[in-house]
DNA sequence: GGGAGCTGTGAGAGCGCTCTCTCACGTTTA
DNA sequence: TAAACGTGAGAGAGCGCTCTCACAGCTCCC
């Protein structure tokens, strides 16, 4: 017994040196010591029950104020077996275009404002590794975290569907791929690429290419999709070539479309950092935007303004999307039933390059 | 307070059927058991302890393996102290350009990386409000994390101060103003800037213009004084006109330049996305670059190469940055001492502007 | 051959909080 | 006036883990 307490001394000496810096956190039992009341009564008070006398109330309050009490998460959770943080994953190769693209970030920032405003923090996992997808389902299943939001999806990732059976609230921005799935939010790809493609039409232009993202992102194929069905519908022919949503591979899209049909006189392209790499292409070949080959992108990130000519885009809300990744989130997480996808509109931001 | 209970019950019922979908997570206690040990003996493996018989050791791997185990991180960090996560804060209004510029994208990057390799967790907090500001303080206070970081300060900030006071290990990016300090990672803002002014000068540029950054961030201030004393050693005037770091004040500030001074021949820019909004100011303008005026920016984002012309800029090393962060910060939280202040090389790229 | 020194395991005491249960004290009702 | 009820506070049992200490079993050397 006195060796045992000589030996926490010891350690409480350490942790001394290290934080606080000498003062010690007060506890629930110091504050409810302070205000002569019991740590239950404290506890009470600082969560906020509505069973306290107003006088003792005020007491218990200004006991912790004086002493800066400030509740210590871990023991808190360890009992709640809540954290009220919530991870946000970008996956692996979307990391890549981060510092790049605009898109990410822009999740980013909304999901960080709705959590704060719900006054939950964000665990930011930005996938960089094969090896970090063990990381993070370890993550999750250990509960540091209340849930799960996937910023997007490659391909048929199993993670998302296998936290969720583990019961850990999951949602994710893009439809998953495959036949597990998962609550979601996306936007109306279809429809935005409907309004692009007739607006194409409405200006005249009769030869209308594409290029396409990865096909193995949701995002990608519906865009396609879109396309395709759009000019089916209005008995065009698809000219379509591939890229990787990346400035470069839009470039070199727009020159392998203009070799294969050196007559077309529009593009649809993906996303808008393809978009400017596709303008690129053109000016370098002498075709003059809009009037030779009009171009429409997808997404209107803010650089979408600045390109030359101002681009014509597809807008997806972008801050909100992120939005309503955490408020659906929550809601899962608070038990309530949610619709199992929550499709955001588009819409056709014309500017000068169509 | 019997509705009290109801709505508790209820609540817990969700949580079951939520979570562990009825399977409860094993406890070290569980393991044990399993395993024909202690608690003591188990946690010693999970935690890596050399003192353990190897044939012990297995028998008790095997039973995490089988019980699927993962430790509890709450009461882990109840006991330790610690909860080996780590946050990250980007103030207020550099948030703003957040998703246009991609410096602090690069440093989340970095940060990530650098975190993920020391198996530490990123809390990111983008402090959109005034009112955050207390909440980062009660965060960071309230023992959520082992550490915080400031990705860029505005003005003279007492939180990095305040929160370094009460023990609580700090590294800022980029140098903190005022006379309270904390330890932090910058760049050679000085050294860049003087490279770029001397690269005018080689090419023969003699009225060299700047356009500044906000003068209340040290970035800003830095890269003007460099500009400054350079310009002063070699005897030339300086042209001085100020903006925010955004694309549109740069801009802005072009056409006030070219107002105040007609002839310059060359203009350093404080910031690539400043450089760009300037470069599109000149050719509004009828100015050729590099002919007519030379154009340095600073940064080296990735858009600075797609620029027109590709932009000449002083590269700061973004993603070491957040490395850097994070390695000191580690290194403190770990109650080593380090230098209070880490300044990493800039370079002149040579690109097309300049 | 017996004490000294290792090595490795178990016992047990918390870490700081929440939540149930109990109980004291008023207030209302028969 | 006594019994029934409602209200608000305290006691105490954990949540799951780590860490110190005690000690069992062993080797080693005088």
């Amino acid at each position: 017994m006195d060796t045992a307490e000589r030996g926490r001394d010891a350690l409480l000496g350490v942790w001394m040196s290290l934080r606080s810096s000498g003062r010690e956190r007060p506890t629930l039992e110091k504050v409810a010591v302070r205000a002569g009341v019991s740590r239950a009564t404290v506890s009470r008070v600082v969560n906020g029950s509505t069973t306290v006398d107003p006088r003792i109330r005020d007491t218990v309050l200004r006991a912790v104020q004086e002493l800066g009490y400030v509740p210590n998460p871990a023991a808190r959770s360890l009992v709640t077996q809540r954290t009220d943080s919530y991870a946000l994953v970008v996956p692996e190769r979307a990391s890549r275009v981060f510092s790049d693209d605009q898109f990410f970030p822009g999740v980013i920032r909304g999901v960080s404002q709705e959590l704060e405003a719900a006054d939950k923090q964000l665990v930011l996992m930005l996938a960089s590794s094969a090896t970090s997808h063990a990381r993070i389902e370890r993550y999750a299943m250990g509960g540091h975290v209340d849930g799960v939001m996937f910023a997007s999806l490659h391909g048929a990732d199993p993670l998302p569907h296998a936290l969720a059976r583990m019961g850990i609230p999951v949602v994710a921005s893009g439809r998953p791929l495959g036949h597990q799935t998962v609550p979601y939010i996306d936007v109306d790809h279809a429809g935005g690429v409907a309004k692009a493609v007739r607006h194409l039409l409405d200006q005249g232009c009769g030869r209308i290419a594409t290029i396409a993202g990865p096909q193995d992102m949701v995002a990608g194929i519906e865009r396609l999709a879109g396309y395709r069905a759009e000019l089916r519908d209005s008995r065009r022919r698809s000219i379509v070539a591939e890229g990787d949503f990346t400035r470069e591979s839009g470039a070199l899209a727009m020159r392998q479309l203009l070799e294969d049909d050196p007559q077309l006189d529009a593009v649809f392209v993906a996303s808008d950092l393809m978009a400017d790499g596709a303008l690129r292409t053109l000016r370098q070949a002498g075709r003059r935007v809009p009037d030779d080959v009009a171009v429409i992108g997808f997404d209107d990130v803010e650089m979408a303004r600045y390109t030359e000519p101002p681009l014509t885009t597809v807008r997806q809300p972008i801050l909100r999307i992120g939005r309503e990744l955490v408020r659906q989130l929550l809601r899962l997480a608070n038990g309530e039933e949610i619709e199992p996808a929550l499709i955001l509109p588009t819409e056709l931001v014309v500017r000068e390059s169509a």
